[in-house]
DNA sequence: TTAGTAGTTGCAACTCAGTCGCAACTAGGA
DNA sequence: TCCTAGTTGCGACTGAGTTGCAACTACTAA
């Protein structure tokens, strides 16, 4: 199961535009590696790549960018269950949420896409009078392959 | 929402003696802590409880213990959306998972038990021919209070 | 086209959670 | 009581993420 099929790219950067943030070559090169990215991203990952684009970019800058991101909404932060250390993945937010698996054996990450997950999100909305603005279901265990 | 209700106290001490996990001062002090704990706890907030019981007890201690508990499958470990802060929460994992909400702007923590949840779960397990060992899912958004 | 400025950057120093190696200690079995 | 594998405290370390600040720059308005 690999990425959800990539949305237009420059979406994110079109977004900045929308929105009136102002643009500038670091973040040029951060949101084009979010933007054709084919797997999830950690900070340190994130930040090799971008200096391919452009060598100067700091990894403060790469920081300031991830939380900008997640403040308009832009991006999701994943643990991955923590399989590979303390750190934290992020993807473009896409249209629809998904379930991540980890599988403890091989380390693979795989992504799920399930309308019962979006019947529970409704039943939180409606039963707890919650507003959900951001969700994370993430589940460890044994893929098929492993668990024979 | 409260945690849910208590499980018999000594549990967990009781899983380390069926185990054969030795125990120790520390040890106990600690799931003692665990065990009668009524909000979520982080490895700092543990520390000083567990200090409490016994002055000695040590931080290296105090993380080593989690990873033992995890490792054995007793405690779920918790981010609550990293509303304060990059530090994990735990709690004694219960008959039933759930889920966590964590309202954006007071910062409460609540929780929620789903059937939907459940079925979720058996879904993954069928449809990705999965084995799950663990599960969060986690919501941020707002409270019907802040969310007014 | 230019000048002004609010927002952004790189840097270096910092914080904080969590880990690790090691010598000293101890729980629990023989 | 002895023995030893397992556990502990300590201090030093790692690695992720943050911050203050002076220098820089993208955009606006003239």
């Amino acid at each position: 199961m690999p990425l959800p099929q990539t949305e237009m790219p420059g979406r994110l950067q079109a977004h900045f535009a929308e929105r009136g943030i102002r643009m500038t070559e670091q973040r040029r090169a951060i949101l084009r590696v979010m933007e054709t990215a084919t797997k999830h991203l950690d900070a340190a990952q994130l930040l090799r790549r971008a200096q391919k684009l452009d060598a100067g970019v700091d990894r403060s800058t790469v920081y300031r960018t991830l939380q900008l991101l997640k403040r308009h909404g832009l991006i999701d932060e994943l643990d991955l269950m923590h399989i590979h250390g303390e750190g934290h993945y992020y993807e473009r937010k896409l249209n629809r949420d998904h379930i991540h698996m980890a599988c403890l054996r091989c380390g693979k990450i795989m992504e799920f896409v399930s309308d019962i997950f979006e019947k529970l999100k409704g039943q939180v909305e409606k039963d707890c009078r919650f507003r959900i603005v951001v969700s994370r279901l993430e589940i460890g265990g044994y893929c098929a392959t492993c668990s024979k």
